[in-house]
DNA sequence: AATTTTATGTCAGCCTTGTTGACATATCTC
DNA sequence: GAGATATGTCAACAAGGCTGACATAAAATT
C-alpha cells in the first residue's frame, strides 16, 4: 500500500495508524440521518394510497425504465421475487402499473406504468428533488457532480458499471 | 408534453420550467443504491452474532454517545420506544449494552456499550469507513466536505442543528 | 422430438422491525 | 399530595423481508 501516494488518506494525526481507520463517524452519520428524511416525504402521499416503500421504488424502477423486465426489476432491488410478487401484485390491481407479454422472449413479463402510475412516480420523485435543490442551493456547482461521484463510488464495483447505466444510460433530449 | 394545459405551470423560458422542477433522478437513484450496498456491509457480520440492522443503530449511537437515554436515543431513531425496547433489551441481554440509573434523574437510564459493544461497534463502523475511503480516494480533498455539507443539507432544517452537535459536537480525543 | 433450462407465478410459513393502545412503576416537580 | 415525566411491558397487528416447494409456459439444447 503506498499510503503516501494517495493524499487523502494520509493521516491527519502522526501518531495514529492510518491502516487503523479511524472511523468516518461524520460521514457515516450524516448519511443515516440524510436516508431518513429522504425516505421520509414519499411516505407521507404513499399512505394515501395505502402503499408503502416497497411500492415506491417498484414505481419508481418501472417507470424510469419503461419495459422493464421482472428479473432486471429483482437485481436492481435485490428482493426475492416472492417480495416483489406482494406489492408488484397491488401495483398492478391498483392500475398503476401494467405487464405485457415480452414480445421477443414470451416468457417475459414486460413493465410499464400507466399514467396515472407515472403521474405518481413524477410526484414523488419532485418531492425528493426539492429537498435535493435545497440542499445543492447553496453549494458551488460543482459540488453537484463531487456528490454524484462520490454516491456512485460508495456502490459495489461489480454493480457499478450497471448502475451507471441505469442512471446516466438512457438520457433522452 | 401538454406544457400549455396548465398555465401556472408555464415557464417563462421555454423549456426551462421552474416550477415543474426536473427530476433530479441521478441522485435520486444513486442515493438509492449508494445506501443499498452501504448497509449490505455490516449485515452480514451482524449475522453471526443474531443481530439486525436495528441492533446496529442503536449499539452504534450508545457506544458514540456514552451516557445517552431512551428519550434522545428514541429522538435519534426515530422510532417508538416500543420497538426500541425490543432490540435494546436483547443488546443488555447478551451484554453489548449497560444500562445505568441516571444520577441527576433517578427515572432515566443512561446507556452504556459495554468493551465487547464498544468492540462491535468500531468494527462495523471501520467495514463502513473502507467503503467511503474507496470512494474519497479517488476524490479531490475538498469533496469530501461537499459531500458532509450536501448530507447535512439533506437533512430537515429542524433537526440539522441536533445531528451537528450529534455529530460534530463531542469530539473526544 | 424429447429434454432441460429459464422466466415467472404462487402457496405457506417464518422473521425482523416497525406500528398502536393500554397500563404499571418510579421519580421528579409544583 | 397531585400531577407530570421517564421508562417498561403486554398484546396485537402490519409491512416487507426471507426460505422452500411446486407449477407452468416458453425457450434452448441435444
Amino acid at each position: 500500500m503506498v499510503r503516501d501516494a494517495i493524499p487523502a488518506l494520509k493521516s491527519h494525526h502522526p501518531g495514529k495508524d492510518i491502516l487503523a481507520e479511524t472511523p468516518a463517524y461524520d460521514l457515516i452519520e450524516l448519511f443515516f440521518f440524510a436516508y431518513r428524511d429522504f425516505v421520509s416525504d414519499p411516505d407521507r402521499i404513499l399512505d394515501e394510497y395505502g402503499f408503502g416503500r416497497a411500492h415506491h421504488r417498484v414505481l419508481h424502477f418501472v417507470s424510469r425504465n419503461p419495459g422493464l423486465t421482472i428479473a432486471e426489476l429483482l437485481d436492481i432491488l435485490r428482493i426475492t421475487k416472492q417480495s416483489l410478487n406482494r406489492v408488484l401484485k397491488e401495483l398492478i390491481e391498483k392500475d398503476f402499473i401494467e405487464s405485457r407479454m415480452g414480445t421477443s422472449d414470451r416468457r417475459q413479463r414486460l413493465l410499464f406504468a400507466t399514467p396515472q402510475g407515472r403521474e405518481l412516480a413524477l410526484k414523488l420523485a419532485k418531492l425528493q428533488t426539492r429537498r435535493i435543490m435545497r440542499a445543492l442551493s447553496g453549494m458551488e456547482p460543482e459540488a453537484k457532480d463531487a456528490v454524484s461521484r462520490y454516491l456512485l463510488s460508495l456502490i459495489d464495483p461489480n454493480d457499478s458499471a450497471h448502475v451507471k447505466h441505469l442512471v446516466f444510460g438512457s438520457e433522452e433530449t
